[in-house]
DNA sequence: TGTCATGTTTATCAAATGATCAACTTCTCA
DNA sequence: TGAGAAGTTGATCATTTGATAAACATGACA
């Protein structure tokens, strides 16, 4: 469980009293387009110290970038993603070689559903990395729309926190076990938990859901997070799991498969998660294309977030 | 109406094959933090050319910053505002001296109404500079969610052109005459004609509208573009007038006047306004403070955008 | 109280950026 | 065809900017 650490914020969320000299110095930097040390004077402070709030205001997604391109984010190929694979939405963060591509990702799945989302809508999460980069962009939005959360796996308080940063108004509904747990009648004891369901059958009543996908292989962050072994890992590919959703494998047609794994899972059935609206996944690489194929094939999700290489390659694939 | 080629734009709008290179320059440059020369690398194009592409992205509002803070906006002048006024939001620019507000006013009008507006969305427009330079940065917008224009008032066709950048699909419906015409009985007769008729009861079913707030002054928009003369506005001023909306003159409590001239005006009339839901006002400056606060009062907004000056001064009087 | 550790501010400097001006291309009209 | 206008591209340079490291303040703890 210590591992999980690692999930928590590098960048402190800042108070309100930073997030008016945030607001101000972004508006004359970037509306107004005074240089920092004019709006240092304004303010009353040093060159240096605006040069730090803008870069805190875009860090913590205070300050977004949003650009208003023929469908919200960037490329045809979205057009293409959505009638290839008959999806509500997607959004294609352009290639640039040499960068991590899920921080990218996750601001793109992050300013999409901002976007999206309404005051006092219910935002469902699964687990895993895309889901907590997101989430960390997303924290200005759900102190100003008062969105709430609520977990559609265990294993999400570890990266959501005790911090505030989801606001004091905003309640955070979470499913407060791991996501895998040692026994099935555990599992099961847990499922049944009162508070636990509660959660379960609020997740699908939520609008807008965002989920990661993991792939099958031994880097999958189900492994290095310690919930698989490398063992169960191969075992699980040669049944023919091509990725996961919420801890449940599926096949190349995006089938979930019937494995033991499953009944140590503590989260929605992935017949429940259908019924919400609108699901969101958010990956991409190389190593994931697999995965996305039978999550899509599967209509597991029906909005994608991804990079261009990813969704080049998926338009190949099924064409 | 010469003079009204001045509401032109001045920077021509970017074509399909320029947004893409400006999306991805601004992507890499402000989500990924890449310096120009390694954009102009990856594009396979010059440094200056991305400087240029980027500059131009801002301008033209498709690069757009949103800042996320509490209430989408700045201050807690807007709560303020909302609370005083018994308004449905509020937007407040930070102040700052020595840069005119208008285009900074219409920069926030544009965020909220591009924030607010969903796809196939009507926007009914008024008339006045506000209104113009608003409209110039949605363009992206307009393409984006294909958002249809329609006029509130005549005059307007002049300020939104003949210009494709509206977008292909979408319908701007604009009534086709001068805001003004020089007879009681030729504005009669164009309120009923067809197609006229069509745009204003178009136009009373949008969700959204956006307008101007007129002072009453010899430097009033009206005046410089030659629809009233200077000693009109005295006599107006004279029976109580303290500003106007689309064409009509109101007293310091927001009653419409009783005025010859608002028998020559080609536009809906103000009583058919309030059926729209959201009514936004974009305006601001000292010397437009007697005709907003007449119009809050007059409940003809519920909507209003302005700078922080004007707010402070706002919630001065009527507190 | 002193010392260490932590975080914050301040100076310095190299990199990045936008403005200016010159060169070039493209188009128009005689 | 060629001169001229209008717009686009490229080079140079001053300004702006963020990174680095040093100084400073702050607070915890022996």
């Amino acid at each position: 469980m210590a591992a999980q650490d690692s999930f928590q914020d590098q960048t402190d969320a800042p108070d309100a009293d930073e997030i008016e000299k945030i607001t101000r110095a972004a508006w004359h930097y970037y509306n107004d387009g005074l240089t920092q040390n004019q709006i240092a004077n304004m303010l009353g402070t040093s060159r240096i110290k605006v040069s730090r709030l803008l870069e805190k205001g875009r860090q913590t997604g205070l300050i977004e970038l949003r650009i208003n391109s023929q469908f919200g984010g960037c490329l045809t190929l979205q057009t293409e993603l959505v009638d290839a694979f008959d999806l509500v939405d997607a959004r294609v963060v352009p290639a640039a070689p040499d960068i991590p591509s899920t921080p990218r990702i996750a601001r793109a799945a992050a300013s999409f559903l901002s976007q999206k989302l309404e005051a006092n809508d219910l935002l469902a999460i699964g687990w895993g990395e895309a889901t907590m980069t997101t989430l960390r962009y997303m924290a200005p939005t759900f102190q100003q729309a008062n969105v709430s959360l609520v977990s559609l796996t265990g294993g999400v308080s570890a990266y959501i926190g005790t911090t505030g940063i989801y606001g004091p108004t905003n309640n955070a509904h979470l499913i407060p076990t791991p996501l895998r747990v040692s026994s099935e009648e555990l599992a099961e004891m847990l499922r049944v938990e009162p508070y636990v369901r509660h959660v379960l059958e609020m997740a699908a009543t939520a609008r807008y859901s965002l989920i990661g996908v993991g792939s099958v292989s031994n880097s999958a962050t189900l492994v290095r997070y310690g919930y698989c072994s490398a063992a169960e890992i191969e075992l699980f590919a040669r049944r023919g799991a091509v990725g996961d959703v919420l801890g449940f494998f599926y096949d190349a047609d995006g089938q979930i498969l019937d494995l033991d794994l499953h009944r140590h899972v503590v989260a929605i059935q992935p017949g429940e998660l259908s019924k919400i609206q609108n699901v969101a996944a958010a990956a991409g690489g190389s190593e994931k294309v697999d995965a996305i194929l039978g999550l899509l094939r599967g209509r597991l999700a029906n909005i994608l977030v991804t990079d261009e290489d990813t969704a080049r390659e998926l338009l190949r694939r099924v064409g």
